[in-house]
DNA sequence: AGTTATCGTCTATTGAACTAGACGAAATAC
DNA sequence: GTATTTCGTCTAGTTCAATAGACGATAACT
């Protein structure tokens, strides 16, 4: 009941997610100006209530530096793309791949290189198989 | 400000959309005891408050059939793919295409008819530029 | 030493999604 | 013709994400 959790992290945590991967660990203070020239103005005890829930769902980890906190991935982005992509794939999609594929193709532009880049893959994966 | 509205159908609103590409259009019972089959139980005032929000948001229409309304999907499945893929592409991947094929290839089984199938997509692609 | 800036915690508000009960109107059953 | 079922609307409770203020502790500046 009620409006479920997200399986994977929410908008706003992807962008701190995104902030971290890059370069961490970071204090809150240092998330906070990222995100401020990214053009997403928060406040501190904003971000900071954010960081917590974010430990608190294993996202994140928190170590004490002196008197303040430094803030870590616990997941990587790798692992965020999965999980996405796990979800669409079957929640939207119905499991279906090709149909994915098929989207892909249809809603962005793809050039010519990153074309030649994936039959190449696909040929490897021809020959594995 | 609160948790922003999403951008697409969430996971009930889905469900029922699934059911209405199927067969449409449908009284809310009927949308009540396709998803009671699907395994999720709601009470039918659940599914009615449903349908109406996604009348609101222009997902669905309803027509007046005697003393009972009717319910229509007013968008179709390929357009919810592309919201969804749309937004995955460029907010969790930042709109790079080929990251997400990558993915997708790591992600998921694809067999070879499929490889095949998608290769002959790319050559055609290929030819178009 | 006294003022100012900085941190972390705690509390609170708002809006969306999810769920369902209460209730009256209308249709159907007996 | 009364009783029961069936609808739709309205109201409401719960949870999560997003946002930030109040407040006390501590550190830094002057």
């Amino acid at each position: 009941m009620a409006r479920p959790a997200s399986k994977y992290p929410t908008e706003l945590e992807l962008q701190i997610l995104k902030v971290l991967w890059q370069r961490s660990p970071l204090l809150a203070r240092d998330v906070q100006a990222a995100l401020a020239s990214d053009g997403r103005d928060l406040a501190r005890t904003s971000i900071v209530t954010t960081l917590n829930t974010m430990v608190a769902k294993k996202y994140l980890k928190r170590s004490k530096q002196a008197n303040m906190y430094l803030f870590t991935p616990r997941i990587s982005e790798s692992e965020v793309g999965d999980r996405v992509m796990g979800d669409v794939v079957d929640r939207v999609f119905d499991g279906s791949t090709s149909a994915v594929l098929l989207k892909l193709f249809d809603v962005t532009e793809i050039d010519v290189e990153e074309l030649k880049e994936l039959r190449k893959i696909i040929d490897l994966k021809l020959k594995d198989s």
